[in-house]
DNA sequence: ATATATGCAAAACTTTTGCATACAA
DNA sequence: TTGTATGCAAAAGTTTTGCATATAT
């Protein structure tokens, strides 16, 4: 935990942002989640403590320092996750039924990943478009609601 | 035009719905555009002449009926785009500068959707998820923003 | 004739913004 | 001390809903 504020910390301080009560209090959230949340799941793991004005505010400002990540699986609002050194890029798992998210592994996409690579850089030569990031996300349903 | 307008009226019998002038438009709209298209698009296109609310209702007949497709770029709206048999399974290229979205076809993507089936086969065999679909885009700089 | 679709208005929900005050550096 | 963050309230934007009327089958 620490070392993760020092990380915060220093990546806030790359654009004069600063480390405050609300940013810790909202990476403390996501650690204990372990997952994607969403506002009002955080709103409801904060105790209704945080206005919702901050709230917004800080997300994006932790997306830009790149310590969260912005997801939107067209649920009708979006949902961030931890996005610090330790998680690496991986995609996503949603179940149609009970909304579930589940990570993806490196293993699991590896060759999804690599297929992926070649085409974008057959994209940039074919087209001239840069392709800076892709998400994948596969929908189904889970185990358990099947 | 016609026979689309059959096959439309098809699917909607299925489920007991009717083809009628708001649902014409709407089709007339989307094969006007060729391109995916949010809700202000679309009132725009239509000069205004249709409530917001009967707009909604119909996009939402049409995509279950398999007319549309819904498509969410994280741009704080979603978009719809035809569904119909011509138009086959594909993915998008979205540029993050203008906003501009080119489908990608089977040709550039083959490897990785093949690659992705046999992901989608080995995570239904280790975790018993079924996926059922995929949304993958790419987003980036495009020739003429770059 | 009858169930479904439409149009209008109002509401619900997520997200953004203005502004005075509190706080981190 | 100085600029940034916070908290409150209000607004903006998208999407949903209720209900009476019109329409497709």
């Amino acid at each position: 935990m620490d070392e993760l504020l020092r990380e915060v910390r220093g990546r806030l301080a790359v654009t004069d942002q600063r480390m405050t009560r609300g940013r810790r209090a909202l990476l403390e959230v996501f650690l204990r989640a372990g997952r994607p949340l969403g506002v009002r799941e955080i709103v409801a793991a904060a105790d209704g403590t945080v206005p919702q004005s901050s709230l917004y505010r800080n997300l994006a400002v932790l997306c830009d320092a790149g310590v969260l990540r912005r997801l939107n699986f067209d649920e009708g609002f979006v949902r961030y996750e931890l996005d610090h050194e330790m998680t690496e890029h991986h995609h996503h798992l949603v179940c149609s039924r009970c909304n579930a998210v589940v990570d993806l592994d490196e293993r699991t996409l590896g060759t999804v990943e690599a297929a992926l690579a070649k085409a974008e850089a057959a994209i940039r030569r074919s087209r001239g478009f840069t392709v800076e990031e892709h998400q994948l996300d596969l929908r189904g349903v889970c185990r358990s609601c099947a």
